[in-house]
DNA sequence: CTTATTTGTTAACTTAAGTGAACGAATCTA
DNA sequence: TAGATTCGTTCACTTAAGTTAACAAATAAG
């Protein structure tokens, strides 16, 4: 498992043995049972999470129904607004798979990029990679309309599709789980047609 | 000028006379005029921008129409999508009104990187700071309908709904300009009923 | 200053999403 | 495994956004 680690990694820097074996012995890998709560709306966490394997989401709970605005899988990392904030979470994040996590707290990101300097260099370079990720996601969902979305998330990313629940997917394109049962009839409609 | 942008930057690090003349002798501060185009789509640009006075604004031409994506505004900062990922850009950034502009290029930022660390640090703070503002907002426009959202400016960016066309506006709130003309009648005719 | 062009609004009509309810299928859970 | 809950879909109806067109107001261009 630190291997899919060390895979991810090495697209950035490269790491020597003893640098390895020094975040090996940080201990921070994590096997988490589907439907355990990672951080919930109030709380004050110092938490950051990669997905090794599995998925987990992020979801606000708003007039009391959860709005999920993001799934994370495999290579994908969540540090949580209130960790940079400092401040109390809105949201929940919840794992929907068993799933192995990397779960880092940010006392301990500082020494480690403190004794490895090119760690540092390398979770700038990841954190602006992510911005500018984020950005074009944003963007087009914004030019999008909820249809054009679904067909975008069947081309980019057609495992969520498969293993995430309908009723979060539809929040997640921004609309409700009656509105993506149609769409999706629609669109069928239109290939048979 | 210089002052906002040092009173800008003295909220993550303090600079000392010298380091305030070594920025200024960069000589990074431009005056552009409204309607100047600052990136097109298809170019390679290695520019980035932070916004002293006036606005600029992102947008798609997208079945021969503009999509606004976003408008940057006073201590706002821009690194176009195509700097990071040294592709040719998917959008225009044009400056909407007369504005002060530093503008700064990759090979200068990893200079100054270089000669003032403390810069580069403030740079990964203001990255993931903004990383996290851009994801909540992700968020907020996802679970909102568009009349939520037209109501979330009015209170978080009133002067945005003031100094920008409404067709701009309209695309930036993911509808059309009729449909945010009908929907700011029906809050006008909500507020008097 | 006059003419074009762009911009913002209104209106009538179409299309798609929201809402509330119903119902089988899948999934917990005891 | 029996009963309860959750989930996905369908339907009828409501509401709001998209579309096309028209027109006045503001802005730009000559």
């Amino acid at each position: 498992m630190e291997d899919l680690l060390f895979d991810f990694i090495s697209k950035y820097i490269s790491l020597s043995e003893d640098e390895k074996n020094a975040i090996i012995s940080l201990d921070i890998f994590r096997s988490v049972k589907k439907g355990t709560i990672l951080l919930q709306e109030g709380q004050n966490s110092k938490e950051s999470y990669f997905v090794l394997k599995g998925c987990i989401r992020t979801y606000y709970v708003l007039d009391g129904d959860e709005k999920t605005t993001a799934f994370y899988t495999e290579m994908d990392a969540l540090t949580p607004h209130c960790v940079t904030s400092k401040t109390p979470s809105q949201y929940y994040i919840s794992c929907i798979e068993d799933s192995i996590l990397l779960i880092s707290n940010t006392d301990m990101e500082e020494e480690v990029n403190t004794k490895f300097p090119k760690f540092d260099v390398m979770c700038r370079t990841f954190s602006s990679e992510l911005l500018a990720k984020n950005k074009v996601d944003f963007d087009e969902f914004k030019t999008s309309s909820p249809e054009q979305r679904y067909l975008n998330l069947l081309q980019k990313r057609p495992d969520l599709i498969q293993r995430v629940p309908q009723h979060q997917l539809a929040s997640y394109l921004g609309i409700k789980p009656q509105s993506l049962s149609r769409l999706k009839a629609r669109i069928l409609e239109k290939d048979k047609g």
